[in-house]
DNA sequence: CAAACGGTTTGACCTGAATCAAGGCGCAGG
DNA sequence: CCTGCGCCTTGATTCAGGTCAAACCGTTTG
């Protein structure tokens, strides 16, 4: 798929209790004691951007979460057209306990490093920690609402309140708190579109017309400013009339 | 919201080893003593069509099963745009146990019966069952997949591979298996609109058109034939050029 | 039986986003 | 420094599906 390095590094991974994500993944619930278990049960394995993590149903012989960096999962129809069904960030997870194979593909949008476990023993782990499992099935419920959240965009939205609705969901999660708030694009034009059910032409029209409008700035391809985010949030919901 | 009977009926609920959806909900993995326990729990509870069971936004004291009929789960703008992100059929299962307020406004697409819970009591016994958590959990990343694949519809394909889509997903679900397959459509055309993020004036043409094309029959309003479901099928994911 | 009504179909026309086609811009390699 | 390559932008044109309008059909109501 790509000509670059293709060393996947299985890195000793560092401990739990400095994780980045510790509060906000899977693990967000454990104890001490659980944490060690996990401790011994996980791997760090990275992406290049631009690797194919997995493709639409092979075997998938873990789950994990992202420590950092960005992936997508996407659905592809046999003509080529293709959507993206869910955008990965650090601390969300990925696979499902009970099944082996993917049923997406799952790409790195970034460079992308996951903590991984294997699939049979976290399965193990879930039925012995109510808990932990408590905790899967209220980040599953959550990504349920993002989704449906994500139907009305795909279904009822025009292109710029598509593209407007992208920009602000990217800013809530990964700006900096300076004003004006900016924040780097994990994705490319391409993987926007692919996102939003738009072309990649339509995306960078719509963005240039937010610019024009003076509701975001542009830093480069990946940079995006916003000054006032709650007037693009008003453009996520109601087009605008020129 | 309509001018007809309100009565909501509590029904006296019948016994839960003669449920029709025993081995599909919720319930699906309990043991007897532990349908005992639901049993007691239980309240059966009916909604005539077109009735609001709950608003966007409004408290939502129970959680359930469908048990007969049909109801939606939809998503309004300010502005009126409204979208489909759900389709409750007999056996899903209704409302977050860890969240009082409904996400989405529930409507009785169809005369309507559900098997309910009060939260607080579904969430000890969830909290008790461990193998109800993993039903829960199991369901909802179904529900998951299934909004997945629900989002390839809306992001990228055609108005008639679109309707397509929702009549096999239909046929699937509830016809009867004699030749030609039938089934009632639980949805009017508005309704089937809103679901695939379309006018009811395309989707009327669309099922015209598929009739037209011999890959349907029309019975009435709701009923619908299908001599030929790979056919139909086959629609669903390549746009026939005529 | 006529009238009203809700859901549906059909037609004519319009428009927002797709498609097709050039370029532009920044960067890596020769 | 020029060349090629990814990625992005912009312009011209097309077309699928939306909008507006009218009529149809089965059922209920007066």
């Amino acid at each position: 798929m790509c000509g670059m390095t293709r060393i996947d590094l299985s890195l000793a991974a560092p401990s739990c209790s400095a994780c980045p994500i510790r509060h906000r993944a899977i693990c967000a619930t454990c104890g001490d004691d659980e944490l060690l278990r996990l401790e011994r049960m996980k791997t760090y394995r990275s992406w290049r951007v631009g690797q194919t993590i997995v493709m639409e149903g092979d075997v998938l012989p873990f789950v994990g979460s992202i420590v950092s960096g960005c992936a997508t999962l996407t659905r592809s129809m046999e003509d080529g057209r293709t959507q993206m069904v869910g955008l990965l960030l650090p601390s969300d997870f990925v696979g499902r306990h009970d099944r082996d194979r993917a049923a997406y593909q799952i790409v790195a949008a970034t460079d992308v490093t996951f903590c991984l476990f294997r699939r049979a023993e976290f399965q193990q782990l879930v039925r012995d920690t109510p808990h932990v499992m408590e905790r899967l099935l209220k980040m599953s419920l959550d990504e349920l609402d993002a989704a449906r959240e994500w139907m009305m965009v795909l279904g009822r939205k025009t292109a710029r309140e598509k593209v407007a609705s992208l920009l602000v969901n990217i800013l809530r999660r990964t700006a900096t708190d300076v004003h004006p708030i900016r924040a780097e694009l994990p994705l490319t034009r391409e993987a926007m579109a692919i996102y939003l059910g738009l072309t990649i032409e339509t995306v960078s029209r719509q963005m240039t017309a937010l610019r024009r409008d003076g509701l975001i700035g542009l830093e480069g391809r990946r940079g995006i400013l916003c000054a006032d985010l709650a007037a693009l949030q008003a453009e996520a919901e109601i087009d605008a009339a020129p």
